[in-house]
RNA sequence: GGUGAUGUAGCUCAGUCGGUUAGAGCGAUGGAUUCAUAACCCAUAGGUCGGUGGUUCAAUUCCACCCAUCACCA
């Protein structure tokens, strides 16, 4: 039976480049829209870039351009670097169109009906020099959750809070730095507090299959208790100036860039309707027997899995059938980096001449199902893709079109479908044809690459080589070959959800019409001819990877890093990382670490907590701080009164169940953590509180 | 601090609903081979399955605690 299909990935931004990170989303989507549709499903893919809100407003202004000539240059550039990685949408649009808006309009319409908008009077910070509202995006300051400094207003990227921009502390304008001040404003909100929301969304994520587990569990933690209404209202709104849709009567008001953000995948999907006649009802009415899958990443869980399914609820439409979240990207082990070169944007790699079916291959072998981060490990991938894609896969056919192309005039004999190798692959395709459908990738390609290799002992154990040179024994050769290109084929079938532009030419060399999946049930016809074997794939050259990462790294003056590398904010001490030297950092980057000698002033134990003291520090003419330390299995409380010692005076202050913590006092420790021994630092004599450390 | 996930050969990862000698690929070493972009084939070496206890006839697999990493929450 056909499944009819509409399939998204989360909408880029059209403010900034498209990076490696970026591509494990599409490509996995992309991955999985292609084996959908070779089995013949009918699946439409669309996705756009995400065009409203002030960063984009502003960065317009910025250039001296309208916001409408940077999201037209931003999505030209998105669409190539898309292409360029064979992500095959077949829509790829943009928010700010008309279609977005009629939907936009039409869901905001429908929920006003079912009572679900509340129009309120707020305060909200208003930036006197520039003279607009701030939304949510363009004012930072300090969560309210965890106290984690330069978080922007609608949620929190240290510990992933929601919340108003209100609720910040220490406000201050991003945009010209002025300290905001707050104004009243009418805003329109979303009754997600609305019981119908709170009893839809608990059915909903709970929903078998809706959701990964992890992610309901996740979901569980926002929503809360049966009976607990934790779910806030989401305001909607923003106030002129702002780059958006304008709400229906209600001059000045503008939609929030998230509200119309999902509706893009709509606004997208109308727009491919209209081109290629297919109706946009039959998808997305309320009862609609087709499937709707959102690929996102798993910090925008928030978004697709809760506001985005009760609005459409609510609007009457239908909601997602399954909502895919991923995991974020790492490169060599750690978060991507501009100094380290690993924060590698898309139009690099390619513009390295680097081929984006390695990047697809080596996603694919690691992509799951799960939530999980995935690592890009360079070595490893380098490794993996000349491995397996050039030294096996390939391989296959090079090393038998030779004797077909010269000594049988390129035509195949029939084949052997009753060698074990061929048995093999028609017992192993369900499953393979599973785990592409249960985004398992990495398991599809090992059950693959077993096959391949069976394939490649199959070549050894016949030695075309040696039938060659005996003229009694063509016909051993020709089958030996033809059996071998068929092999080959079957593989190009069961890759070619993973590599596209591949396939392609595997195409061409075996004069065959695009492969779909049930051609694998079939073996190429005797007599068939193919065409004379040229290279399908380069081999990954090291050179080419260093070069990338030159390409990409930056001076590290130029990013300043957000926190000093190494040492972590959430242990007051003995965290600094003991095995091996850290990376050789500049003078600059150490001067960023603010230290200060310091005297414990007061030092108690912490009720409740086995390993901390709450220790005061004197900082002299900088005042006092408070810091929980993890130091109460190597010190006595009072041994440490009045003692000097050396603390990080800029460290992000940090809310723990005991109280705010203010800094961290430096001490030694073994490689065992605690176990080790802990060792404070001292100061001697004559160092005064307050003086820094360098 | 709490919750959750992860920790298996040099590297990247499987796996074990507790049970004879823990697997794959890559890398290393040796051999074979020369059709193939020094690819492929065979073989060997490499792991006390993060640590410590417990349950059990038997634990890498279950339980507790500890350590490390990551995420989320407070």
């Amino acid at each position: 039976m056909t499944r009819k299909i509409l399939v998204t990935s989360a909408l880029p931004y059209a403010n900034g480049a498209i990076h490696l990170g970026h591509l494990v989303e599409y490509i996995q989507t992309d991955i999985w829209v292609r084996f959908q549709k070779m089995r013949g499903h009918q699946c439409w893919y669309v996705c756009a870039d995400d065009t409203h809100g002030t960063p984009v407003m502003l960065r317009a202004e910025k250039e001296g351009i309208t916001p409408e000539e940077l999201i037209a240059r931003v999505h030209d550039e998105h669409t190539r670097d898309f292409a360029g990685f064979h992500v095959g949408f077949d829509n790829y649009y943009t928010t700010h169109s008309e279609e977005t808006r009629a939907c936009a309009n039409e869901i905001y319409a429908r929920l006003c009906a079912a009572g679900l908008i509340d129009a309120r009077t707020i305060e909200q910070y208003y930036d006197p020099l520039k003279q607009m509202f701030l939304p949510d995006r363009f004012i930072k300051g300090e969560c309210p959750k965890c106290g984690a400094h330069d978080q922007y207003g609608d949620n929190c990227e240290s510990c992933g809070s929601a919340y108003t921009a209100n609720e910040l502390k220490n406000p201050y304008s991003a945009v010209s730095g002025a300290t905001p001040e707050l104004r009243q404003s009418e805003h329109f909100f979303f009754r997600l507090s609305d019981p119908r929301c709170q009893a839809f969304l608990r059915r909903w994520t709970q929903s078998e299959g809706r959701l990964q587990n992890e992610a309901a569990n996740k979901l569980q933690e926002w929503l809360g208790e049966d009976g607990e209404s934790r779910l806030t209202d989401w305001d909607i709104s923003r106030d002129s100036p702002y780059f958006g849709f304008e709400i229906p009567n209600a001059p000045g008001k503008y939609f929030y860039v998230w509200l119309d953000a999902p509706i893009g995948y709509m606004g997208a999907f109308r727009n491919l309707c209209a081109r290629e006649g297919i109706d946009f009802d039959e998808y997305w009415h309320a009862h609609s027997s087709t499937e709707l899958y959102h690929f996102i990443g798993k910090d925008i869980l928030y978004f697709h899995a809760l506001f985005w399914p009760a609005e459409l609820a609510h609007a009457g439409y239908r909601t997602p059938s399954k909502v895919f979240a991923h995991g974020f990207l790492t490169v060599d082990g750690a978060k991507m980096s501009k100094s380290r070169g690993t924060f590698i944007t898309a139009q690099s790699y390619l513009a390295q001449g680097l081929d984006p079916e390695w990047l697809r291959y080596y996603y694919a072998t690691k992509l799951s199902g799960s939530m999980e981060d995935i690592d890009l490990n360079l070595d490893d991938f380098i490794a993996r893709v000349n491995s397996d894609l050039v030294g096996k896969f390939v391989n296959i056919a090079s090393r038998s079109a030779g004797f077909i192309v010269r000594q049988f005039a390129g035509q195949l004999c029939p084949c052997d479908e009753s060698l074990p190798v061929f048995q093999a692959i028609r017992e192993r395709q369900t499953v393979i044809a599973d785990h592409y459908e249960t985004r398992e990738f990495g398991k599809a390609i090992r059950e693959i690459m077993g096959l391949v290799d069976l394939a490649n002992q199959y070549v050894d154990s016949v030695k075309p080589w040696e039938l060659a040179r005996q003229p009694v024994r063509a016909s051993e050769l020709h089958a030996a070959c033809s059996n071998s290109l068929n092999l080959f084929r079957l593989f190009s079938i069961l890759l070619k959800p993973v590599l596209p532009a591949l396939s392609v030419k595997a195409e061409a060399f075996l004069n065959i019409a695009p492969l779909v999946w049930n051609d694998s049930r079939t073996v190429l016809a005797p007599g068939h001819a193919i065409n004379a074997y040229q290279h399908l794939l380069t081999r990954v050259d090291k050179r080419q990877v260093d070069a990338l990462l030159d390409a990409n790294r930056e001076s590290l003056s130029a990013t300043p890093p957000a926190a000093a590398a190494g040492l972590r904010a959430q242990e007051p001490v003995a965290g600094i990382a003991l095995a091996a030297p850290a990376r050789q950092i500049s003078i600059d980057e150490f001067m960023t670490v603010d230290l200060r000698v310091a005297r414990i002033s007061e030092a108690t134990p912490v009720e409740g907590a086995d390993k901390l003291l709450r220790l005061v520090l004197d900082l002299g003419p900088l005042g006092a701080r408070q810091v929980f330390a993890g130091i109460k299995a190597a010190y006595v409380p009072e041994a440490l009164v009045g003692r000097l010692t050396v603390m990080v005076a800029n460290l992000a202050p940090r809310k723990m169940k005991y109280g705010i913590s203010e800094g961290m006092v430096l001490a030694a420790s073994g490689l065992d953590g605690p176990a080790g021994g802990i060792f404070l630092l001292s100061a001697d004599a004559g160092a005064e509180p307050g003086m820094r450390v360098k």
